[in-house]
DNA sequence: GTGTGGAATTAACCCAAGTTAAAAGTCATG
DNA sequence: CATGACTTTTAACTTGGGTTAATTCCACAC
């Protein structure tokens, strides 16, 4: 695809070690970062210190701060790698602006952003809709790989409820 | 702009009463929908005909199922006029091939997508981070005339509460 | 006025999940 | 295999919000 190609042409590759962030909640940050290998996750901390992750990202996925790269505002989350990662940048305005010129270009960002807008809604109905338990559920059978690859303690944090209620969930259905 | 132009020429216009649904939970409806006047709401129907109330769509908004206009799979929500409503409808596909060809259209509709990816996060961030108290003084803060235009009832279920709950809350925030 | 039907409030009770803290597992390192 | 640092589980207690049902508020019709 032509979008592979502009990436690998403008972007650049990199590695990062296991805690290191690549921008924190309040920072600007104008990158799109495509994960070649490794672990990260996105996560919210409030002002009382509690962590709620946003997602986690694997290998394939592609993140950034569409609050910091399309609206200029301070990022509202923070990003870390959760594993030594490898990763591509690319400026979200080399993107941008190629997407005015280039169909090709522009139709593949408007391939990702509508695969996007239906993984938001399909995140925003389970928080909308599910009870802890049945996000719990659902996760289970969606990607119940994820178990493998990080702690109860994020998982939970993902699911928006502590880790105590997370063990308390998991006996209830699976005992 | 030109993407007024294209649904000018390619949409059509229309009217519907209160109570009037565009389309149901587990339909297919491949259209865009924009709102001149009135006002919608999409919404979800548990199993248990429990309904939670995914957005209120205002004049000037935009509103149609991703799932079904670009996944091709039915809707998971349902769209109905709480108003009389004056709408003007495209279908998805012809906006799509036309992003495919044209710079001007694909452009906004890249904009459209991104300004609605925040959007969407945004609504992610107060599921997942908010009480239910908080996300009620939020949408106090945040959009305070739609108190007016729809019942307490639709508000308890936009914010993923009861009624009861809800005139609960209203009480311990200005009391 | 007097009904009538939906909206909102209130009250009583219940429960899922939060909180705090202690106990038990797990795992890497010396 | 002992030590220490997490992670997970368990327990005891608290709490925010759900549930049900009764009551009060309205707006509108007659």
């Amino acid at each position: 695809m032509k979008l592979d190609e502009f990436i690998a042409k403008n972007g650049s590759s990199f590695s990062k070690e296991a805690g290191d962030h690549l921008f924190r909640q309040g920072e600007h940050d104008q990158s799109l970062y495509i994960v070649q290998s490794g672990l990260l996750k996105a996560y919210y901390l409030s002002a009382d210190g509690k962590e709620n992750i946003k997602s986690f990202i694997l290998p394939g996925d592609n993140i950034g701060s569409l609050m910091s790269s399309y609206a200029g505002k301070p990022s509202t989350f923070s990003l870390v790698c959760l594993k030594p990662c490898e990763l591509t940048v690319v400026e979200f305005s080399a993107l941008y602006e190629a997407s005015k010129t280039d169909t090709e270009i522009s139709a593949a960002i408007v391939d990702f952003l509508l695969g996007f807008g239906i993984k938001k809604e399909a995140r925003e109905y389970e928080l909308l809709c599910l009870s802890a338990e049945g996000r719990y559920r659902k996760l289970l059978k969606n990607m119940p790989g994820i178990l493998d690859l990080v702690t109860q303690n994020e998982i939970a944090r993902y699911l928006g409820m502590t880790p105590v209620g997370l063990s308390r969930i998991k006996k209830r259905v699976s005992g």
